[in-house]
DNA sequence: GTCTATATGGCGATAGAC
DNA sequence: GTCTATCGCCATATAGAC
């Protein structure tokens, strides 16, 4: 086999990515995954043995990418407002190089709420950590201005919240894809300003 | 025929948006419409045509329900910054009470974008004429701080993001119904205070 | 491992009695 | 207007040849 080919089993869930990443569970066909990889349905079955085992596998790379990005939050020692900035610009890029994976997350919840549930808790990082660390960096910056908690929710609110509705702002907003593009730019600047501003105390 | 009792399509409709909002429109089934309505399949193609037809009834209604709540932004004539507190907290308990409109409404965009863009622009309150509006409210009260498109969408994403994620926010924060209940009140207090330091120059 | 052919079930939609 | 019965199709999944 030469090497510019890659496995079947790669390109099955390449493909069972982008299917699954635009359309969801319900929607995506697994003919359509086949064609998209260039191979046999019946194929898909032999390498997974269901859609939902297909399904599965997609679902859990999107999430822990996604998830990964807040990891900044705990690792390094640069200050804080160092890390939201990095965090802001760094969801917002992912967010533009992977449109679909926000509203694909949010969907795969309702589909599989306990599948969801596990990858969390399991994660190399689980969500308490990261919650437990942003408070002792915060009380020791003694920014005392906001909960830790809602101050990570504004965070991914204002980055992801955009993109994830991408279709319909460019549509109110009346803007082509390259103004949208501009717009996102603009936010990348802006949003880590506000953010700090509501972490201090006037 | 006893008062108490709706009328059939009415009945439909009601069933069809229980149903649609929670599982899509590739996820809904005919089937468990009907039984949630009470009655047989045939029935529904006896008021609507076709599936397509009754997700369209349903989800104008959700459009139109969740774009009206921009609406204070132009037609009132109070101040910006009680507009702005307005339309926090009604766009919050709005989604309290209907948890699953915006996730519907963001994959109906992708299930048809011809329709959203139909309802957008016929709308009798076009996003144009709300964007002018706010830009001109902006300027009477000499607010330079920032575009006005960017308060719009920073107002809408910290409003509806966490109810959109909530299951997922749920989760990573650890909170049972009631926390989260009490985190989404705290957030009605204090996210116009945010807001609205965002918008005036220091 | 990869294919063609087919089994099996469920879906939207319709026909036709009442 | 409302029902039962059924059509026709397409989806996932499997059998079996190569």
């Amino acid at each position: 086999m030469s090497e510019n080919q890659l496995s079947t089993e790669k390109r099955i869930l390449e493909a069972a990515k982008t299917v699954f990443h635009k359309k969801g569970f319900d929607g995506a066909r697994m003919q359509e995954i086949a064609d998209e990889a260039g191979i046999n349905k019946a194929l898909l079955h032999y390498y997974f043995r269901s859609k939902e085992n297909l399904f599965d596998a997609v679902f859990s790379d999107a999430f822990t990418e996604f998830f990964r990005r807040l990891f900044s939050l705990i690792s390094d020692t640069i200050p804080l407002d160092e890390k939201i900035r990095y965090i802001c610009n760094d969801y917002i890029t992912f967010m533009q190089q992977n449109p679909f994976i926000p509203v694909f997350i949010l969907n795969g919840i309702q589909h599989n709420p306990e599948k969801v549930a596990a990858l969390l808790q399991n994660s190399p990082n689980p969500p308490s950590a990261i919650l437990k660390q942003v408070k002792i960096m915060m009380e020791a910056e003694g920014l005392h201005g906001i909960d830790h908690r809602q101050l990570i929710i504004n965070i991914i609110s204002l980055s992801v919240f955009p993109l994830v509705a991408k279709p319909l702002l460019k549509n109110i907003l009346n803007l082509s894809e390259e103004e949208f593009s501009d717009f996102i730019e603009v936010r990348k600047r802006e949003l880590p300003e506000l953010i700090l501003r509501s972490i201090h105390k006037e």
